[in-house]
DNA sequence: CCTGATTTTAGAATTATTCTAATTATAATA
DNA sequence: TATTATAATTAGAATAATTCTAAAATCAGG
């Protein structure tokens, strides 16, 4: 694990935003001077790889990277505001429905945001 | 309801396949020789905000374009493979969990599918 | 037919991301 | 330690997807 693969690791997973790699890069750049965009999109394409990270692809906005641990996502539908939920676990329903095999699956529950409600 | 709209509608509604901009650009080519990318991606956003359609975003792939009739997908996680499932509608479940206001959501699947397994 | 509103076109512009090749850092070896 | 091999990083060009802009075409109502 490179320095920088770590640094972006801890930043994701300590984080509960669910930032993009634009994001993430100014962020790493504040401690980092030297550090370029390219290295942090190779980076996190080998931690999505690893399976330390995943990628979340949200309409309208460029992706999004998010801890590993399981949670579902509530999206204002018209804002696109992110926020984790834990909805239970559908891992046996889907095998029992689907058959085995399943390696994981996302959830998108979309709603209006307070704000956005407001209108 | 203009001419192209009409068309990409049907097109979408009437196929099984789940396709990207460029390739309804494409087919609808076939009998509009005339059209123009910008147009097919104007009536796409007009199509899902009168919530005729929905668009999929797709990790590592342009978002694609799917009958609006509620349904889940499977996704190899390999090749990105797509296709349609019917698992239980949750939106109850959901509904007793995070409370009214849910206006949809969207489940993806992962596994990988039997091309991809045999390596 | 005229007028105004909407849609379409063409092509430039923007955004997100990947690629390439050169450079630098790291680790492994003699 | 010097040498080599391997992997990571950099800079910047390239690509891909999508949006924007302004002009031209089409449509609907008076």
């Amino acid at each position: 694990m490179t320095k920088y693969a770590e640094q972006i690791l801890r930043r994701i997973s300590e984080s509960e935003s669910h930032m993009t790699a634009e994001q993430i890069f100014l962020e790493l750049k504040k401690t980092e001077p030297k550090v370029v965009q390219a290295t942090v999109y190779n980076n996190l394409n080998a931690l999505c790889q690893k399976g330390l990270i995943r990628k979340l692809s949200m309409e309208g906005s460029p992706d999004r990277y998010d801890k590993i641990q399981k949670h579902d996502h509530l999206v204002c539908q018209r804002c696109g505001a992110l926020s984790d939920i834990n909805f239970q676990d559908l891992t046996q329903d889907l095998e029992s429905q689907l058959g085995e095999g399943i390696l994981s699956y996302d959830l998108k529950v979309f709603y209006l945001c307070p704000a956005c409600r407001k209108k």
